[in-house]
DNA sequence: AGTTGATTTCGAGCACGCTCGAAATCGTAG
DNA sequence: CTACGATTTCGAGCGTGCTCGAAATCAACT
């Protein structure tokens, strides 16, 4: 355990994929998915031997990848992103585009969530009220 | 088309399956899965012939169906619910609850979707302002 | 050197929610 | 009566996003 002179430096930099899983909440398996997915920005860095090491980069894009999935993107739009990334400067624009394209979309959505959890509410209330008036029985008419 | 006298009442009633994807907005196709599904309450109604004839109550059935679905309920558990409700007065309790429970986990995604939202939005703002200040180069790190 | 556990690649498999196709039947218009 | 379009059932197929398994390799400890 010790490597208290093993320079020029600890060869052991970086967090296993089991690490990298547990920090960012995502399991292994999925993370090789992802890369083979080609949602990946950098190659992830591997030791001599072919283990994966995760760096801080990696962890901040999985985590970009994490959100952006959270929110819908699917799985060929975040590899596209990807791309662009990669391609290097010159496409800021369209990076930008489809950020802003996704943020309306999830805008959308969350409105349309928030109106459809109200009439789940208030279905949900008329339901509590009749059951505590006892009057329930018969109540399945949907509409109200 | 003239059924002013078609007494005891006119036996085309109710919608065709055409019409009722349409005003709920959902296919034919799908219509006929949720029902083999048992995404059902009342088995629709038929025609004579076997043709499916949808009422009001079936529409507002399928709305609701839509609305669970739109929130995320899995076909399974909107199918318990329409057991529930099949199962005739009793387990009122229970459909409350299986509701509830869904308001409780729906209103979590939500609040999670703008929290994500809201940091997706912060990443658009630093990109649309380093590409306006023509510093976009390099630009990439998930992290900001 | 040997053992043990993590990691690798790669392909297959799975769960979900539709979506489609084929072949038969219905029903309406001419 | 004939045609033709809509509808029926049933099973198969598909797209998405993982999830798993097998066999090989790596690495750390004794």
């Amino acid at each position: 355990m010790l490597e208290i002179n093993s320079r020029p430096a600890a060869p052991a930099e970086g967090l296993t994929i089991a690490e990298a899983a547990e920090r960012t909440g995502v399991s292994v398996h999925t993370l090789r998915y992802y890369e083979r997915a080609g949602l990946v920005v950098t190659p992830v860095d591997r030791t001599p031997g072919g283990r994966r090491r995760y760096h801080p980069r990696d962890l901040r894009w999985i985590d970009l990848c994490t959100r952006l999935r959270a929110t819908g993107m699917p799985i060929r739009t975040i590899r596209r992103y990807a791309e662009l990334v990669t391609a290097g400067p010159g496409n800021e624009p369209e990076r930008l585009a489809l950020l802003e394209a996704h943020r309306t979309e999830v805008a959308a959505r969350l409105t349309e969530l928030q109106s459809h959890l109200a009439r789940i509410d208030h279905k949900v209330d008329t339901y509590r009220g009749r059951l505590a008036e006892g009057r329930a029985e018969g109540f399945w008419a949907p509409g109200e």
